[in-house]
DNA sequence: CGCGACTCCTGCCGGC
DNA sequence: TGCCGGCAGGAGTCGC
């Protein structure tokens, strides 16, 4: 479910209810997710108070005590405020409650998210190694261009690479290459810097409309106040294998690359 | 050392 | 109707 899209959407809606907010209790039904919760994690946040939540690609950073929960949705979590007392279904694992009569819940069927902990001025090693923001000055169709250099694999792997850019997923990459009109499989070191340009800018403009949107809604996503995200009917591609291309009204292809299913135009695409 | 494959886990969908 | 294989929004890790 989370692209960056909905991770700054989750965090936009959780934030104005955590920041200033005490929590009173901690309760982890389940402790196994993609890392086990740190047993400790009670004793940090309990009785401390959200300072900033923050977001560094789909990591979301809530700043309490002396550090910060980190927590990651993977491929099927979400985190939603309830009131305090609802009873949790199967795969809600966690509850953070606090003074206002609110907890925030975190769910996660896959259990491939993860709910971590560091300590205020420590860089945990999964955020070490990030690349910029997409939509950050940062990055461009220039930092596209030169990470690419020498790099046989293909365009989609490679702007999924959180080294290279951050929260580019299966979908908005998949957008964003029929957007900039760039076969996926198009190997990534023979692409040229004006292309790269135009990737970069469709990358920025549909990760920053989707936000705008409130995330994409491909099953049940909600932000963390409950208003639905967009729908599907704004995509091009993803998800479409077989259908009708948007624009040409070719039948679009699909294959796979780096173990993702990837849909593509091969008419509008190349 | 770059790159592709595998892995974690549950739910759902299509085909037989 | 039921069972089974395959696939799903992520990304760390391993092995070639």
């Amino acid at each position: 479910m989370p692209e960056l899209p909905e991770v700054e959407t989750t965090r936009r809606g959780i934030a104005p209810h955590l920041e200033g907010r005490t929590v009173t209790q901690l309760i982890v039904r389940e402790r196994r997710l993609r890392w086990p919760i740190p047993e400790d994690l009670a004793i940090q946040i309990e009785g401390q108070t959200f300072t900033q939540i923050r977001r560094r690609a789909k990591y979301l950073l809530m700043d309490i005590g002396g550090g910060s929960l980190i927590s990651h949705l993977g491929m099927s979590g979400n985190l939603r405020l309830v009131s305090v007392g609802t009873p949790a279904l199967k795969h809600e694992h966690v509850d953070i409650e606090l003074d206002s009569g609110m907890a925030l819940r975190y769910t996660d069927p896959r259990r491939f998210g993860s709910m971590l902990w560091i300590k205020t001025g420590e860089v945990h090693p999964l955020l070490s190694r990030l690349g910029p923001e997409p939509l950050s000055d940062l990055f461009d169709g220039e930092r596209l261009y030169q990470c690419a250099r020498g790099k046989t694999s293909a365009v989609k792997p490679f702007i999924m690479d959180n080294a290279v850019v951050v929260g580019v997923g299966n979908i908005y990459a998949s957008e964003a290459l029929f957007a900039a009109g760039i076969d996926p499989r198009r190997e990534a070191g023979r692409i040229s810097r004006t292309r790269y340009q135009r990737l970069a800018t469709e990358i920025q403009r549909i990760l920053a409309h989707a936000i705008e949107r409130g995330g994409t809604t491909l099953r049940d996503f909600t932000g963390g106040d409950g208003q639905p995200g967009y729908f599907q009917q704004e995509l091009f591609v993803y998800g479409r294998g077989g259908e009708l291309c948007k624009l040409c009204g070719g039948t679009l292809s699909e294959c796979r690359l780096g173990q993702r299913s990837s849909v593509f135009c091969r008419r509008c695409q190349s």
